[in-house]
DNA sequence: GGGAGAAGGTGGTAAATCCTGCTATACTCG
DNA sequence: CGAGTATAGCAGGATTTACCACCTTCTCCC
């Protein structure tokens, strides 16, 4: 399971160091995509097939499947992971993510999300400060 | 499977180069035609069988699916790969998408796409703003 | 607690590949 | 028969990709 935070750099080559922790279940070769709220998705080959499988199954005609398979699909690319660990960032990702030189690696399940620093930080305490609103919640009900 | 986004330009002989990732599996025949949302679709010569067979099943009787075989096949052409990695793009075709000099090339599935650059990022713009659409969706492929 | 060793992350360099503009040849139309 | 156009091949420049070496950090052992 792909859990934990991790700080890196993208360097100018767009070359991202992948944590060694993951290596080995991310594997040789990775699939980097479009995610949600402007981050990256990161998935092993194997959990990709999974989703590609059932993307296959979406009715074709419609405009939103259309426009879905564009966002996810043209968004995705095979990416070797190199010798030394790092995986290669394409131009049109890195822009859609807004990734400058420092950004963030999250495991999330059975992913990775990519984010820029700035931005994940500002995420966080968006997220902590309703985590926090959550907890008076239930502690006003003598949950906590 | 065809995924990723490359820009390149259509030379003024209207020649447009293939993305060298996806030489192998378009091979040295691709069939380009009219797509939909102001785009061309280019298929695999073995993938554009498939196509045209599903077609075939249409009933003939109603008058769109006259009309959509009339678009889709008529618009057709069958064009070579050349020794430099290039397609050749007619001029109905070139009109049709309003491609300027610099097009994008998006790989979906079994296709690619070819757009206007500038058609390629409205059309992206409009789609990444429909974020709870899009996760909708991811959620049906159990993405999330 | 300090030092040494190992592993992980970052930057650079060299080689190979890919894209694109140009040139030459063949073909068609006037 | 000549000029113009379309097509195919060639070559150079730029970008990419893979490999190599260094430095920092963390850990383990003394």
């Amino acid at each position: 399971m792909l859990i934990g935070e991790y700080t890196h750099t993208l360097d100018p080559k767009k070359r991202l160091s992948v944590p060694a922790k993951w290596r080995r279940e991310l594997g040789k070769s990775v699939v980097v995509t479009r995610g949600l709220d402007n981050c990256l998705f990161v998935y092993p080959l194997k959990a990709w097939g999974n989703i590609t499988e059932k993307i296959g199954r979406l009715p074709l005609g419609q405009a939103d499947t259309r426009g879905f398979n564009r966002f996810f699909l043209s968004g995705a690319v095979e990416t070797e992971v190199d010798s030394a660990g790092r995986i290669l960032v394409p131009d049109f990702l890195k822009d859609f993510a807004g990734l400058g030189s420092k950004v963030v690696l999250a495991g999330i399940h059975d992913r990775v999300e990519i984010w820029d620093e700035k931005k994940w930080s500002e995420y966080k305490r968006k997220i902590e400060k309703q985590g926090n609103a959550l907890a008076e919640k239930l502690g006003e009900v003598g949950v906590l």
